[in-house]
DNA sequence: CGTGTTGGATAATGGCGTTATCCATGCGTG
DNA sequence: CACGCATGGATAACGCCATTATCCAACACG
């Protein structure tokens, strides 16, 4: 198909799709001519995977570009370029380090894995963007005046725990081993919309059962 | 105390905070004199929650200045203020009505709701945000070829209301009757990072016991 | 043939969050 | 009591980002 056609089907403009050609998140089509190129059912699938993963997902285009750049880096084997696609995902500031309520918060975290037996995140979790996320959030609560610790946090854990062995099952049955990465990639981003959606109709719904309306 | 001190104990530019002055989400400080304006505690619990829901919470600043707003709107009662304030929060593209998989979507989602036994939800939340948001989040991994249906989402949906049942906990057991908005606000924005960075570090430890590493 | 679409490159647009610049004023320090 | 300097206040500038607009020469196609 030609531009105009993917333009159609996907429901973005040309002018997107070629500037999504030049940032390289999306493959060339097969050249055919001087002046045409031709695109097939796999360049549709790539583009609805990139606007879901921005506009669903949130990630910013050049988030979304590294991301899928790493999904199919050849010269990485599988476990390398999951890590590295999921290490792209974006995330809040840095903690700052000399800040009492970030150290107080640090010894939290540490504590709730500690509780929770996740050696492996201990482990090589350090540097882990998804750690100094969590810590800067509990540190902002603290800071807020809301005491929050390892044993409130547990139960949260748990959850999302179970969750995750969810997710998990969900693309082991799944997945074409091909696209195993991208499986997991799509399955994390764009899961987090329906968790987050889940979670405030939860909040309405159980707040209704208890304060009525 | 002044602008400069505000500044520095909030480690906000001064330039910045006036910025929040102008856009009204920071209540003026008491003039003191015709160039100069008193600040207390309350300005800078105010803007620490500001920078909160701006640099955790990932809101928008306009966004951030409409929640703020309803939160200490006093022509609104608790409910309406609560309500107001949650209903602001950012929310996704609109769904494409006429699209073959958003209805799919549509129906999958009623159909959740009826599993669940969310008949609240059901009825007043035709029009809410987080609705729409779920369904176009179905719809995109349908059309990206993950199945998802009403079986699939009603576990994590479960995990979702427990999770409310513990925020709502948390809500009950602290708040000051006064700041019982606030508070509110702050744990349904402010928990989602720590949600969303336990999800990706419960993934990341489960997988290393199901596949090493 | 010639009309209209293509790939390709460059520029323009619009929104957003922050920062910079100016200014007249009066605080407070010496 | 006088002077330097920070203040509140308003406006303009900046930098980034995502998208769109404009041109172009080359061709495909009816």
């Amino acid at each position: 198909m030609r531009l105009a056609e993917l333009s159609e089907r996907s429901g973005v403009s040309t002018a997107t799709i070629k500037y999504y050609l030049r940032q390289g998140m999306l493959a060339p089509g097969r050249r055919i001519g001087a002046t045409t190129a031709d695109y097939d059912e796999t360049h549709l699938r790539r583009l609805r995977l990139v606007r879901a993963l921005i506009e669903v997902g949130r990630l910013p285009v050049a988030t979304a570009k590294e991301v899928i750049g790493y999904v199919d880096d050849d010269s990485l084997d599988r476990t390398m370029r999951l890590g590295a696609a999921l290490w792209a995902l974006p995330h809040g500031p840095e903690p700052d380090e000399s800040d009492a309520s970030v150290i107080a918060a640090h010894h939290e975290v540490d504590r709730l894995l500690e509780v929770l037996g996740w050696s492996t995140t201990r482990e090589i979790g350090r540097l882990s963007p998804d750690l100094r996320e969590l810590v800067v959030a509990v540190a902002t609560l603290n800071r807020l005046g809301y005491p929050y610790d390892a044993e409130l946090m547990a139960p949260y854990a748990r959850l999302m725990h179970q969750a995750a062995v969810i997710d998990l099952d969900f693309v082991e049955t799944h997945p074409s081993e091909e696209e195993k990465v991208e499986t997991v990639v799509a399955a994390t981003v764009l899961f987090e919309p329906v968790l987050r959606a889940l979670r405030r109709l939860a909040q309405a719904e159980e707040s209704a059962r208890r304060y009525g309306l």
